[in-house]
DNA sequence: ATGGTTGTTGGACAA
């Protein structure tokens, strides 16, 4: 089973490069991020003649997540729980062949000292009881998205520059650092334990892509029933040399059938 | 160098 993550930075503005991608990769499934319209204006014939389903929790202009799947989309959960009156489109959850699957969107929480950061940290707390919550069903989950977290100091191409930043200080990668210490496995390290420059996000400033300047923020936790079946995990660069990319490259997931 | 870019939206805000 094919699983991508790929926060798209408008599904509208990206839609010949995803549908292109699509067409040539042929995932089993897509989680898509920052989808940034409506889940009325999502353009789900698109996909749908590509062969995939949709579940979609979009909002007005900002964040939106959605996930698309050739198999069909079971047991649809929208929104993380935790906080009903939270108005972010940042998180849906479905059952896909037996596989419990989440398109998270992670709050960015910059600039520190702003009521960003601790929504962030906030949300983070609501995802770590939640992915606790999941464990029990003793299912494979398949957690994948956009954390807005850089790991470690080798997820980012100059680690002193990041040090106060949302996504690299150390209350965020503790409270990353405790989701995964419940039990679940970080993909890609998993299976590339030594890999450097393994990036999934380039900003569009300052010649960041082509100076390869990145982070690795997007990434795959798996319960341990899902690691099970963890057979490989690797970052497609291409997407991000297109025309017209957005700032974020897909990441795939293999799982034995 | 208080910069730089993209998307939504039609002036900031978010990233």
């Amino acid at each position: 089973m094919k699983i991508a993550t790929w926060n798209v930075n408008s599904v509208k503005a990206r839609l010949p490069n995803v549908t292109g991608w699509l067409a040539a990769a042929r995932p089993d499934v897509l989680l898509l991020q920052e989808i940034k319209c409506e889940t009325a204006a999502f353009p789900a014939a698109a996909f749908a003649d590509l062969g995939y389903n949709a579940a979609v929790l979009g909002q007005k202009s900002y964040n939106g997540v959605a996930i698309l799947s050739t198999a069909p989309i079971e047991d649809l959960r929208e929104g993380l729980p935790g906080d009903p009156d939270d108005p972010q489109a940042r998180y849906i959850e479905a059952t896909v062949r037996g596989v419990r699957l989440a398109s998270i969107y992670l709050p960015n929480g910059n600039p520190v000292g702003t009521e960003k950061y601790p929504y962030k940290l906030r949300w983070m707390e609501r995802l770590r009881a939640h992915a606790q919550s999941l464990l029990n069903l003793a299912v494979p989950v398949v957690l994948g998205g956009d954390y807005n977290v850089i790991p470690e100091p080798r997820d980012v191409y100059a680690p002193q520059q990041w040090a106060e930043d949302a996504l690299f200080r150390i209350e965020t990668r503790r409270a990353f650092r405790t989701i995964v210490n419940l039990g679940y496995t970080d993909a890609f390290r998993a299976v590339n334990p030594d890999q450097q420059r393994a990036f999934t996000f380039w900003d569009y400033q300052a010649g960041a892509w082509p100076r390869d300047l990145g982070l690795r923020i997007d990434h795959f936790l798996l319960s341990p029933q899902a690691a099970d079946r963890l057979q490989d995990c690797r970052i497609d660069r291409a997407p991000r040399g297109e025309e017209k990319a957005s700032d974020h490259t897909p990441v795939i997931l293999d799982l034995l059938d």
